[in-house]
DNA sequence: TCTGGGGTCCTGATGCTT
DNA sequence: TCTGAAGCATCAGGACCC
């Protein structure tokens, strides 16, 4: 019997998660190779099954060279409606393992499973149990699970044996465990990072652990005090069940570069929309937009401005983003047109603030027609109540009732 | 052999305020 | 009134993650 670890952490991360859900839904897809991706000439692979990564395939890849990798592979649009409703599935099973469930995308969650031994055994039977429901309540998914006492090292183990894998490091073990795993295991460390780290001589993590922290700082600034303290298996971060957006964006990658003022225009302004409802359907709102444009030659352009008031206006957002693009001295031609907003703030505590209050009842007080809602709020209220008439398919907007809600 | 979309965090430059 | 330092906000870009 083991020691009882300080904090028993799990992260479980889904196999293949959509090429799976595809093969799950469709008996004639299993054991063939899926390349789930959108199938147009400039998009990447989002999952590739199983079955098509011994060719080289793998996720982030252009379509057309994975294509030409694996002819014989299937190429299937995703269907992120699915996706979301079996990630649903699965969250809810979590919580039903434990009250602290932390998910990070559609097909990963830390779990904090701290003084539940009792209840589900050992570290190593919370990860089978774990794995076994999730099969059961999917009917057949698997999950790739890792245990430990820190995120870090329990995301690293889920990875280690992946399909349908359960990998246990106990803490005192840790620091000995991630010492031969490679550099670029490092949260935090993509291709450039792993690739300066290497030409500083440190190959693995074990080396990372060895080295003067201090001397890692100097040399890479704050993520280097971030890889010694990962790389000697310390990591204090706890498993956050609520996060606060920071940011919000709509960008598409366009099938042929666009050049004209016009076109980027209307691009920005369907971003506009996008960004506009899903901000209210979040009852936030931005205090600042930023656009962004990539070159053909892929260089990315980014503007910003603060606005003098939070907005979810999409007409207001698309306003300060055509701004922007006016200031902008490039050209283009552009491959990639986005708008985004940042300085997220609550709707409500926005609306107190500006007198703005259409949303809570106060506009069936006042029987309101949109004049009534103009003369007492102004047209930017009005532009609001417009735009929430049409994300509920109301046709008339001169009653606005359904701003109660 | 051509490189997505939606995010997060960090860094360095710059400008404003105290 | 001028100057410089410090602190802060803003901005643009880079890197990373799934």
């Amino acid at each position: 019997m083991t020691a009882r670890w300080p904090r028993v952490i799990v992260h479980a991360d889904m196999d293949a998660f959509y090429a799976a859900v595809e093969q799950l839904d469709d008996p004639t897809l299993r054991g063939r190779p899926l390349l789930i991706g959108p199938p147009s000439a400039r998009g990447v692979v989002l999952t590739a099954s199983y079955e098509a990564r011994p060719f080289g395939v793998g996720s982030a890849m252009p379509m057309m060279r994975a294509r030409r990798l694996c002819p014989q592979a299937l190429v299937v649009p995703p269907r992120f409606e699915r996706y979301q409703e079996v990630s649903k599935t699965i969250m809810e099973l979590f919580a039903d393992f434990s009250p602290s469930v932390e998910p990070l995308s559609l097909d990963e969650a830390f779990l904090d499973m701290t003084g539940s031994e009792r209840l589900f055994g050992a570290p190593s039977a919370i990860g089978r149990r774990l794995k076994q429901a999730v099969r059961d309540a999917t009917g057949g998914l698997t999950v790739s699970v890792g245990v430990s006492g820190t995120k870090y090292v329990a995301k690293v183990a889920s990875g280690f044996a992946k399909p349908d894998g359960l990998t246990i490091v106990a803490p005192a073990d840790a620091a000995a465990w991630l010492a031969p795993q490679p550099v670029s295991s490092l949260w935090g460390a993509g291709p450039k990072t792993a690739e300066r780290l290497q030409r500083l001589g440190l190959a693995t993590i074990g080396q990372v652990a060895a080295a003067d922290p201090a001397w890692l700082e100097r040399e890479l600034g704050a993520v280097g005090r971030r890889f010694a303290e990962l790389a000697q298996g310390r990591d204090v971060r706890t498993v956050a069940t609520s996060r606060e957006a920071r940011g919000l964006s709509s960008e598409r990658t366009l099938e042929t570069d666009v050049e004209s003022r016009a076109e980027i225009e209307a691009y920005l302004r369907s971003a506009a929309e996008t960004v506009a409802q899903r901000l209210r359907r979040r009852e936030i709102r931005a205090r600042g937009v930023r656009i962004k444009l990539k070159r053909a030659d892929f260089r990315i352009l980014t503007r910003q401005r603060v606005l003098p008031a939070p907005t979810d206006v999409a007409a207001e957002l698309f306003a300060v983003g055509a701004r922007l693009l006016g200031e902008l001295a490039e050209t283009g031609p552009f491959r990639l047109v986005g708008l985004g907003a940042f300085d997220l703030v609550d709707a409500r505590a926005a609306e107190s603030q500006l007198g703005l209050d259409v949303g809570a009842g106060q506009a069936r007080r006042l029987e309101t027609t949109i004049d009534g809602v103009r003369a007492r709020f102004g047209a930017s209220a009005v532009q609001r109540a417009s735009e929430l008439v049409a994300d509920r398919g109301v046709g008339v907007a001169s009653n606005l009732d359904f701003l109660d809600d």
